[in-house]
Formats: C-alpha cells, sequence, structure tokens
DNA sequence: TGATTAGGAAACCTTCAGGTTTCATAAATA
DNA sequence: TATTTATGAAACCTGAAGGTTTCCTAATCA
C-alpha cells in the first residue's frame, strides 16, 4: 500500500550520512539545498540518499513550487522494531544473567566476560 | 568494555545473510561448518561474515577443540534499540494522525496517504 | 604417525554504493 | 522575456563489500 520499499529499511539505515538525514528532518521539513547545506557533500550526493530513504518509505517528497521538500516518514521503523523486538527477550535474559553473576558470582552458564572454564560439547 | 565495535552495528544487520545468522545463532551454539551448511555459499564467505558480526560484537566466537562456535551476543542491539526510540514519538504522532483521520475525516495536518491536498507551504 | 577434519588467511574478481561533474528543465524573478 | 535558482538525470570514477579458490595450521582419529 505505502510507497513500496525498493530498497530494504536495513540497508537505507546503514548509512551515517542517512541516519544523519533522517535525524536533520525528523522535526522540520526541509528543501535540497537547505539540507545538502548540512553535509560535507555535492548535493547531488545528498539527493541522492533522499532517494534511497525515499525509496525505503523513510522520507516523503513534496513539490513546492521549484523546490522539493523533504521530512520524515517514521513507519517503515516499525519494522525494524519488530525485528529488534524478537532478539529482546536474549539480552534480557543476558542481563539477568549478568546482575545474577554480580550478586552471586555464581555463572550460571555461561560467565559474561573473560577466560571461558572451556564447557563439554554439548551439541552433536 | 565490551569488544570494541570496529565494524558498526547498523553496518552489520544491514545484510540480510548476517540477520539470518543472527537468527541462526540466537538459540544454538554452532561451529562453523555446521552454520555454512545453512548457507548457499563457502563456508569461507559464511566465516567472513561471522568475522563482522563478531567485530561488532553481536556474536561470540569459542573455541571448542579444532572447532570455533558462534553464539548471539545481543547485547549491542541495545544500540539499536536507543537509536529506534527516537523516532518512536514520531510514529506514535503519524499512528495518532492517522486514527484521528479515520475517525473524523480531518485532515489535520497531513492525509496520511494518498492524493495530496497541495498544502501552502508551512515553513518559511 | 599418517590421514582427515575444522577453520582461518591471502590473493583475487566483480559488482555496486557513494561520490563527483556536467547537463537539462521547470519555477521564480528582474 | 532573459536570467537565475532549485533540483533531478546521466555518465563516470573509485574503493570496498561480498564472493571464490587456494593454501596453511591445528586437532582428532585410525
Amino acid at each position: 500500500m505505502a510507497a513500496a520499499a525498493k530498497h530494504d529499511i536495513f540497508q537505507a539505515i546503514a548509512d551515517p550520512t542517512r541516519r544523519e538525514l533522517l535525524r536533520l528532518l525528523s522535526d522540520r521539513e526541509l528543501p535540497v539545498t537547505a539540507i545538502s547545506g548540512h553535509f560535507p557533500m555535492s548535493r547531488t550526493a545528498v539527493s541522492k540518499h533522499l532517494r534511497i530513504l525515499s525509496d525505503a518509505g523513510l522520507v516523503r517528497a513534496e513539490k513546492v513550487g521549484r523546490e522539493t521538500r523533504y521530512c520524515l516518514q517514521p513507519e517503515p521503523l516499525m519494522e525494524l522494531k519488530r525485528w529488534l523486538s524478537y532478539y529482546e527477550r536474549y539480552w534480557e535474559n543476558k542481563l539477568a544473567a549478568l546482575k545474577h553473576y554480580v550478586e552471586t558470582g555464581q555463572t550460571d552458564a555461561e560467565t559474561p566476560a573473560g577466560p571461558q572454564p572451556v564447557e563439554e560439547p554439548s551439541e552433536k
């Protein structure tokens, strides 16, 4: 329904410049030239980054007269959140284990860091 | 403190193969050959991906005899969560606006989708 | 000990991402 | 209308990402 993701979101946010762009556009809507003023590269380069963000649905272009204004379109980040949520339980486990370790000195399954007490194989 | 991030996490998870690797290793610890069996590429290629994940701190290698077992190290994903949390309010706003639109037909600021009723500039 | 197995290192190839410069076009303005 | 401004499109360059193959070393096992 919404603009299809020609570029996937993971790839879109992989580039630091594009993350800065999202930041910049998060609270204000800006035309390309104004945007590119914030970056140490050519306007065209910035424009290409904007294109990629747009393809990923993270940004929306609106033509106003001769300028094109871009603004954040945060919805696709929900996919990232879903992805991340899968792993949350894992790091919560880890944190719990760490807490346990710190409090009791007992290494329940794995030591959080440092030399490992070389476990025997548990998988065939 | 933990293994420094030679590769940043955004870049590490940008590759679909690496995301699959994280999935695969999330519940079990596996040696390289076993891992590479799940992928349509050479063991060496998989090994390089593992290296990148390891550099990002997302995976930990443990030598057991002649094999190297890898397992998930989810903590660095917290950085991603922090990053994401910045944008949550934005999409929550959007969702609220959408709800408002659906319920009342009133487009408060922006129409959530579809042909735009060409707004006047709101930024100087 | 000799052969086999696990896995990393090195060299190499190919594609593509991120830049640049140049050109074209539409809107605004003098 | 002539000129300037905003921006996208096209062609091109370069480095690095993702693969492959080949080789080397350390454990394991017969």
